[in-house]
DNA sequence: TCTTGACTCTGACGTAGCGTGAGGCTCTTA
DNA sequence: TAAGAGCCTCACGCTACGTCAGAGTCAAGA
């Protein structure tokens, strides 16, 4: 009769648990008050308050409420297993998280160096981006990007527009007629080897991750629309004379 | 007339996205197909393949679709701004999930060297767990984790079991009235600061955050039982005698 | 031509863990 | 006895779909 006794208000100010999460606890049969006044007011005692201490206890280690329920059900509960279990799920999802991150600011370093912030360059860095995840290693993509650091902006811009004045020079050789076998042309096949090597910076592995990406995707999005599949047909084809 | 059409499951099969969600982007007006049969059926066309990619890359990056919608839209939309924001967010998530993975480990660390694994042995454990969090820095618990590996778990327990027979013969002089000044407690105190050396490892930082624990909170609560507040204070006085 | 099987449609419930009202009692105090 | 604080039970909302259910559509084979 005497024992101590607690309404929903009492026991939320008291543990720090809000009320609506007590009725929310009451409801689902997780917690459900020892005693209820004649007007229908929840009562808890100290066996439902201890309770609610073992439930916050095994909710500060993520347990959901229902492996809470059945850990306090003591049902065949293998707790090793379920610490397992969630340490394994939760490292997962920080790797997960950590990758999201590493995207993220992938391209918050590059839109810093962009003049115009368009929606659209952003969708493009993304998607530049997740194409470059599936072929390179983690390792490859932060030597790559420690070389443009190194290089700079400048040099970047430059090997682009080398890229570019190649890729318009073979475009009109092709369509001059002009035999991928003839000198001219090997020239500027050679001139696009010298580019992939400063790309790769002599790294075969990098340089087989490229050819992979080349090989897997049409050039055109392989390059970004840089160059098409004719054109790479035709250089491919004077870099094979070269040997 | 003879542009390319696509129905929902040619869709869904061409980019990987599943039909339901393609009705449910639909739904909510996020990509709705640019036409539909006679019969109503979806057809999607290229304009929406593009706007679907576009939504696919922003969801890469873990926008949600409300802001892919309003990225989409150009609605005085800061990309940059919304970068950091993920950016934060996610670190602070990250974060959170190191703490639990770590409390996860911890406990099953401590679980292993345990004969019995029960329920109520768990959510002691996280109680702990919780409780010492709250007065140690997490380099300080490092630093106790290590020395208790290093100790191994006999020295560990035969710690235990002096302080429970330290604090049982105090709890007899107190019960005898012995004057805690007298020379036998003064010894026991003596003895309790050498263990509590022991534990601290003599780091007065350690020393310190122990101190804050057994002011904050009760002393059968920091000791998990091990000492009443009446020994306690009867200890204290025999300590402050020491000087 | 009819049937079958693959596809499509809409509608609606379920998810995890509560937050946040709405509308209506109950209790205590002035 | 009225007011204010606290309690009650619904019930919707949130995210991004998964998963039926029941019914219509379409192309191909018997």
């Amino acid at each position: 009769m005497g024992a101590i006794t607690l309404k929903v208000g009492e026991l939320a100010k008291q543990t720090g648990v809000s009320v609506r999460t007590l009725h929310y606890y009451d409801e689902i049969n997780l917690l459900s008050p020892s005693h209820r006044t004649e007007a229908g007011y929840r009562l808890y005692d100290e066996s439902d308050i201890i309770r609610l201490q073992q439930i916050v206890s095994l909710r500060q280690i993520g347990f959901s409420l229902e492996e809470i329920r059945e850990c306090l059900e003591q049902r065949s509960f293998s707790v090793e297993h379920i610490i397992q279990l969630h340490s394994t799920r939760l490292r997962e999802q920080i790797q997960l998280s950590q990758k999201l991150l590493y995207r993220l600011e992938t391209i918050a370093q590059t839109m810093s160096s962009m003049e115009t912030v368009s929606v659209e360059a952003l969708i493009e860095t993304i998607e530049v981006m997740i194409m470059l995840e599936k072929y390179y290693t983690p390792e490859q993509l932060e030597t790559l990007k420690q070389r443009q650091e190194v290089l700079g902006e400048e040099q970047i811009q430059q090997a682009q527009a080398d890229w570019q004045m190649l890729i318009e020079q073979a475009r009109t050789e092709m369509a001059k007629g002009t035999d991928p076998t003839s000198a001219p042309v090997k020239a500027l096949a050679r001139r696009s080897l010298e580019l992939i090597q400063a790309f790769t910076g002599g790294d075969p592995e990098i340089e087989q991750s490229l050819n992979q990406m080349y090989q897997q995707e049409p050039p055109d999005v392989a390059s970004r629309g840089a160059i098409d599949a004719a054109v790479m047909e035709y250089l491919d084809r004077a870099r094979a004379a070269l040997e």
